[in-house]
DNA sequence: ATAATACTGAACATGTAGTTCGGTATTATA
DNA sequence: TATAATACCGAACTACATGTTCAGTATTAT
């Protein structure tokens, strides 16, 4: 790809996450970010049809990114392929809290709601592949797919407590309260 | 309160649930709006500051009502005084089922975050006093504010799953359900 | 050096929000 | 039933955002 597309790419980026976490996605207007990525109108629209694709590409970036690098191997002390269900939790969780590209941010704006249900949708494949390690006593009484959508809004909605109560706690104490609560 | 204004205010607010089970609110224009309810463009206004000051006050319509109804005596069988805790949460699924304003339709619109967020912000009021009753071992070991939101996320996900696969079960086996996996 | 390609920025068409205002219809009330 | 108050109408208007076009300029790959 050519330099220049990928610093026009990557300036627009930066606006919109800057902006996104200064104010509502409805009311960011096409000519603040190009003002902020310092780039022309028509070559915005050169990159992205309209705001909207601009928004659906970043979450695709942001989420991809995460939830790619939590099948492989890594730097953490917890891989996918262990057997024990909180490894790839907790490894969620500290990939959060290292903040790449700013997903935190995002998380915590008050945009939140439109990246925590990109972030649900996306984890939904996660948990169906985990579902075995959370059987149980009562979870049998339920039918499979309320199953997946508890679990997945439970791990959802602690992050979201984590982020609105300032993300005092460790990664390890937030993977406890999720399997607490569960 | 004038016969007009009382007419005019039901046609607009019946003109917009009608649009919002049909297409997202971003996209819903307030020529349309008056258009359905067949009002004159500065009789809305006269109404409403603007559109989303329109869906603040159906929210507020909505949700107070249904909440309120819930605090006191009506034709069920459960009542709020009742220790029990599913009584409440019974109560609520049941008054959900009658469709009351049309809030069914608003929740399973594809608009339904917009309202599952308004029933979330109402509900935590609810949990709250109720939250003695939902004491045990493991919760001892979970800060309180954690367990307020747990709980309160528990039940609008699980309406939520209700009305995704097609509000099939009855009120008393989705209530089981959200104390199973509580 | 050159051909391809990306960026610029102003001008333009389109569409929506929200306001204004003179005229008309409905309401309360006396 | 007459009257004053008030709600409604609707067209015209301002303001602003979206998305497009295009001729000119700068950067890139080769």
């Amino acid at each position: 790809m050519d330099r220049r597309q990928r610093k026009t790419r990557e300036a627009i980026f930066r606006a919109f996450i800057s902006l996104l976490s200064e104010k509502d996605f409805e009311q960011i207007t096409v000519a603040e970010i190009i003002e902020a990525a310092d780039v022309g109108r028509a070559t915005f629209y050169a990159h992205f049809e309209t705001k909207d694709s601009l928004l659906k590409e970043l979450c695709g970036e942001l989420f991809c990114h995460i939830f790619d690098a939590t099948g492989r191997h890594c730097d953490h002390r917890h891989i996918f392929d262990c057997t024990a269900p909180d490894s790839v939790f907790l490894h969620l969780l500290q990939h959060l809290q290292k903040n790449d590209n700013n997903i935190l941010d995002l998380l915590s704006s008050r945009n939140n709601e439109l990246f925590l249900r990109y972030f649900k949708n996306n984890l939904v494949k996660l948990v169906e592949s985990q579902l075995p390690l959370f059987e149980s006593e009562k979870s049998r009484k339920l039918p499979e797919s309320y199953r997946i959508n508890h679990i997945t809004s439970t791990f959802v909605e602690t992050v979201r407590w984590w982020i609105d109560n300032g993300k005092k706690e460790s990664p390890e104490v937030i993977a406890e309260y999720f399997f607490l609560a569960l």
